[in-house]
DNA sequence: ACTCTGTCTCTAGACGCC
DNA sequence: TGAGACAGAGT
DNA sequence: GGCGTCC
């Protein structure tokens, strides 16, 4: 998934488009978020010992409500105020790379079962991660978790990436939070990665800036693309023998995909037949997404009981844990509905980027 | 020397108690 | 899945 | 920091 080498290439070649910034900046700010992947995560860790799972009395899985509770209120309580959208219906270039996905789940549920029969702990582990799969019904579980909590849930009706990278275009939100590099070429203007690591495990936040990286790479949006495309990405192969280096250097060169295939040398790089680099780069450069100005994103209290039904009595959580977490939730909302332009107009936040964005009023609103 | 490819490896949440 | 380390091959 | 628990 995302972009092969992309992470080295900009680490390389455009440095000053990554920053490193403390988690606690970001308090005020709203966030995109990519809930399938955050379940995935979920899943594969939270309460995991081999094929054992955290469970409701109808031994339900519920470790992606675990994961996603305690995170969102992590992130509230920072005073980030986080929207999680949702994957819709993947585009068929991707079925490919779905279809890779789903050969992967099934040898893994295969060496799961011969690691079941002998009994091979270590390896029960590590092949039971690698069946997990989100589902429809996680899905439901955590926008229903979600709502109650007064978190906003968007409903992507792609690919939520895009989505995210869209809301945050429209100034909606600050930045898209995520692991996967192509948000950047879905175009999302800012993009952290590493946001959700403790700051115990010493990783800082890394903030990505596009036009920043665009400038310093010296390439318009289009050809960066273009350049993704040629590094690898989920809706077509790359060309053989091509990689980050190549695909900056061919993209300076020439300019754009049609002059590079017009240009390259076809004995040395086989071009793959019927390619469908066009309909790549168009799912980059206009993915579907929902564009409806009148959603505004808000930020609700949460439904103290509606919470005490679902995560207490349908799925076993301890009362004690919810209610502590409902009041939370509510200081946390308090402390930050002053907002962000207060604080710092009291000197109560101290970020080192005040200067040099403060030009516009959506600065202080995503 | 540089770049790409394949293969192997580890790794993946959050909290509180000690 | 991704990302680092490494060996090996191609230029 | 290591380790058990969350459901």
């Amino acid at each position: 998934m995302g972009i092969k080498g992309l992470t080295k290439l900009l680490a390389d070649n455009a440095p000053r488009g990554m920053k490193e910034q403390k988690f606690e900046s970001y308090f005020g700010r709203k966030i995109a978020i990519d809930a399938s992947m955050s379940i995935y995560q979920f899943l594969i860790v939270v309460g995991r010992s081999g094929t054992e799972m955290l469970t409701n009395e109808a031994g339900e899985t519920t470790s992606h409500l675990v994961g996603m509770f305690s995170r969102t209120i992590r992130l509230l309580e920072a005073g980030i105020k986080p929207v999680y959208v949702f994957d819709g219906k993947p585009p068929d270039l991707k079925k490919q790379e779905l279809a890779k996905r789903y050969s992967r789940r099934e040898d893994a549920t295969d060496d799961l079962a011969k690691a079941t029969e002998i009994g091979n702990k270590e390896d029960i582990e590590k092949f039971s991660k690698r069946t997990v799969k989100v589902t429809p019904q996680h899905n439901d579980d955590c926008k229903k978790l979600l709502r109650l909590m007064g978190v906003p849930v968007v409903e992507a009706p792609s690919e939520a990436e895009a989505q995210c990278a869209a809301l945050c275009k429209a100034e909606k939100v600050y930045a898209v939070a995520s692991e996967d590099m192509d948000s950047l070429t879905f175009g999302a203007s800012r993009f952290l990665r590493h946001l959700m690591d403790p700051s115990s495990k010493k990783i800082p936040v890394m903030e990505f800036d596009i036009s920043q990286i665009l400038e310093e790479l010296e390439l318009s949006m289009d050809q960066f693309i273009d350049l993704c495309i040629l590094c690898g990405c989920d809706y077509c192969d790359s060309i053989r023998g091509i990689g980050p280096q190549t695909a900056l250097k061919l993209v300076r060169q020439h300019g754009s995909m049609e002059s590079i295939l017009e240009n390259i040398n076809k004995e040395r790089y086989q071009i793959p037949d019927d390619w469908p680099y066009e309909e790549a780069r168009r799912l980059f450069k206009e993915p579907l997404v929902t564009d409806d100005e009148q959603t505004e994103l808000k930020w609700a209290a949460p439904d103290e009981e509606g919470l005490i039904n679902f995560l207490v009595k349908e799925n076993g959580f301890n009362i004690d844990r919810v209610t502590k977490a409902v009041e939370k939730i509510k200081t946390a909302k308090t402390k930050s509905s002053q907002g962000r332009y207060e604080l710092l107009s009291k000197n109560l936040l101290m970020v080192n980027d005040v200067g040099k964005n403060c030009h516009s009023l959506n600065f202080f609103k995503s």
